[in-house]
DNA sequence: ATCCTTGCAAATGATTTGCAAGAGT
DNA sequence: ACTCTTGCAAATCATTTGCAAGGAT
């Protein structure tokens, strides 16, 4: 569990209870989209605005608190920015499952990059497939 | 250079002088968002309208004569689909370039991927960062 | 007390759709 | 000829913006 308060002010943000609404679904559900947040803060703040997400999720990217997860075939999610990490996205139910980089392709990556002389800021990995429950229902 | 003709009829779309523009396009720039796609076609077929750019671009989604790449905080683009690679993208100026995975990265993501049985379909690595040209006017 | 943030409503931008005319096989 | 595809315009959906009122520090 995470001090939202203090992650907020260290960026330079008012810890107001829509944020903090926002910080907690994603915490809940891992990656959500900007619909899926809206209706499920509206649960706990029921007059929060869908503009007032666009504009917090907006304000976080900046900020580096969330980071964007782009789909191919559907809307982006975001989630609380942590370290970088794999995405297994099902293709069936749009299910999103984290799976952690290891060494050898974080050095692959590196060594990838350097070949153009490029300096690595992030790096987003998505697969696409089937998962496991999807593949048990086929 | 590719057969368009014989692509499209392969796919079951006729081979128009539209979706033809679309995909020469993409073969010289490499990657395009919609709008860059339409203005280029357009300097060929200036009758197109957006709209055919849009249908046809999802039509060749959907018959996998293309792919989407979604890229964080900027619109998608799309390329014709070839084998899987990695996308170095500029975080100043946007450039996308192709690099290869190879075999070790393969591995690992088959590897990562067989730990939640997921059924792998394709993967897409993208590596956010500051190209060299980029890098050398700073 | 001050400045930041909110909700609302309106504005803008992106994408999709319906349909009659035109083009590909 | 037959069916698929096009361009246009309108409709829909997604996102952004302006602003007066309310909230956090």
């Amino acid at each position: 569990m995470i001090n939202y308060n203090q992650l907020l002010n260290q960026s330079g943000l008012k810890a107001t209870h829509q944020r903090i609404g926002v910080l907690e679904v994603l915490e809940d559900t891992g990656h959500s989209t900007i619909d899926e947040i809206y209706q499920r803060v509206r649960e706990q703040h029921p007059a929060i605005s869908l503009a007032t997400v666009y504009n917090n999720v907006d304000i976080m990217l900046e900020r580096d608190v969330l980071v964007e997860v782009p789909i191919a075939g559907a809307k982006s999610r975001y989630e609380i920015k942590k370290q970088d990490h794999i995405h297994l996205i099902c293709q069936i139910c749009g299910s999103v499952t984290d799976e952690s980089i290891d060494l050898i392709s974080q050095k692959d990556l590196t060594r990838i990059a350097q070949k153009d002389e490029f300096a690595i800021a992030r790096s987003q990995i998505n697969i696409y497939g089937i998962c496991q429950s999807c593949q048990a229902a086929m």
